[in-house]
DNA sequence: GATTGTGAATAGATTCACAGCT
DNA sequence: AGCTGTGAATCTATTCACAATC
C-alpha cells in the first residue's frame, strides 16, 4: 500500500475558504472560455487580484491538484472544484412569490445558470396562478408540495413580503426541501435540516455607505 | 487634562466587524420596535445567536458605550451605530438598467428603506425612456450625469446585462458618483475613488449547494 | 449583583520561505 | 528553471477570565 490516503473532503470548509473556492471556480471558467489550458497560482493571482500562496493552500487540502513546474490543469481543476462545491450536478429550485422580485428572479438569466435551474414559480395569490411569467406558469402555493415533488426540487427561493417569510419557509420545509435562499428582509427561525441563507440587500448598501463616511456629497 | 482621548473612529474596520455592526444595528431596531429600552450584551447574544464578548469588544472600540451593571441604551447605541456605519443621513441612488432586475429593485420596498432612497431609474433603450416603473419615470442613459446631479445621487446600482456592466460602471464613475453596487455577473475593473461591490447571486446558491453535498435528492 | 471593558490566552487565517517535484 | 505543497512565522479574530464600575 503506497497510497498516501488522499484527503478527499475535509470535514468542512470555513465560509472564507468556501467563498474563495467559488471565486477560483469563476476565474477558471473565464480562463477556460479564453482557451487557456494550464494556469499557475501566480498567474491566477495576478489576473484576478488574489494571493498565490493562499490559492495553493486552499487547493492543497484536496490532494495534489497541480503539477510542480507547470501549474494547474484548468479543466481538471474546474471539474474538481465543481465536485467539491457540490455544483457538479443540476440543482432545481422553486421561487416562492411571483411579485416584483420573484418575477425578476424567474426571468434573470444570471440566476438560471451553471448548476442551477429554476423549475417552478408559485404564488399564494389566486389571481396570479395561471399567469405566465418568463418561462413559467405560476402555480398556486397550495400545490407547493406537489410542485416540489414533480420537479425534484431541492432548493427554495423566498421572494415574499417579510411578514410572510416565516410561514413560507415553514411550508417549504414541510415539503422536504433541502435548503432555502431568502430575499425577504426578515429574521427566520431555522429548522434543523433545512438551512436558510438570507440575502439582505441593505447590508450591501451599508457596506458602501461605510466607504463614503466623511465624503459629504 | 483628564480626557482619556476617546477613540472615536478607528481608521478602518475589518469586513467581519463591519458586517457584525450591521447585524447589531438590525437587532437594535427590532428591540426598539418592541419598546425595549436597554439591553445587555448577554441578552442580545441570546436573542440573536451572537457572542456576548464579541459584541462588547466590537462596541468598546468606539468608546464606553454601555453602562456597567445595566447594559446598553438601545436608542443611543442604535444612533451611534448609524453614525459609525454612515447611515445616519440619506443616501440617494440611481438604478441603471430598467430590465427585469432593475425594475424589480426600483419597486422592491426592501431596497428603498432606512438611509437609502432610490431617486431615479435610467435605461439606454430609447423605447423604455418615459415609461413609468413603480414611482419612477425612466430617464435615458444619455442624461445620466444630469440625473445624478439633479438628485444629488451618491450611489449607482447596476442592473444591466453583464456585457454592458463595465461601460455603465465607467459612465457612472464619469458622473462623479461615489460608489457602485453591481448586480451583473461580470468582473469590473475598478477605478480608484469609485469603489464597486458586486453581488453575485450564484455565490449564494453555491453556498447552499455545498451544504447539500452527499444529500442526493 | 449585574454587566461592561479589557489584558491575556487561544484559535484561526494568511504569508513567508523553502524543500521537493517535473 | 519553474512551480507546487507545506512547515514555521506572523498576523488577525475570537474567547476567556476578571478587574472596574454602576
Amino acid at each position: 500500500m503506497t497510497e498516501p490516503a488522499p484527503p478527499d473532503q475535509p470535514t468542512d470548509l470555513s465560509p472564507l475558504t468556501l467563498n474563495r473556492l467559488s471565486v477560483y471556480l469563476r476565474c477558471l471558467r473565464r480562463l477556460e472560455g479564453e482557451g487557456k489550458v494550464t494556469i499557475s497560482s501566480a498567474d491566477l493571482a495576478r489576473r484576478f487580484h488574489l494571493s498565490a500562496t493562499l490559492i495553493r493552500k486552499d487547493l492543497a487540502q484536496f490532494g495534489e491538484l497541480g503539477i510542480r513546474g507547470v501549474g494547474y490543469d484548468i479543466v481538471k481543476l474546474r471539474a474538481r472544484l465543481e465536485t467539491i462545491l457540490g455544483v457538479d450536478r443540476e440543482h432545481r429550485a422553486v421561487i416562492v412569490g411571483a411579485g416584483n422580485l420573484g418575477s425578476a428572479l424567474a426571468r434573470f438569466p444570471g440566476f438560471n445558470r451553471g448548476a442551477f435551474r429554476i423549475a417552478a414559480l408559485v404564488d399564494n395569490d389566486p389571481a396570479k396562478a395561471g399567469q405566465v411569467i418568463g418561462a413559467f406558469t405560476v402555480r398556486p402555493s397550495a400545490e407547493l408540495a406537489d410542485v416540489v415533488h414533480e420537479h425534484h426540487i431541492e432548493l427554495g427561493i423566498l421572494a415574499v413580503p417579510p411578514e410572510a417569510a416565516q410561514d413560507n419557509y415553514d411550508a417549504l420545509a414541510d415539503t422536504g426541501i433541502l435548503a432555502v435562499l431568502n430575499f425577504a428582509p426578515a429574521h427566520i427561525v431555522e429548522r434543523t435540516g433545512v438551512p436558510i441563507k438570507t440575502v439582505d440587500f441593505l447590508i450591501f448598501l451599508e457596506e458602501l455607505a461605510y466607504l463614503l463616511r466623511g465624503n459629504e456629497s
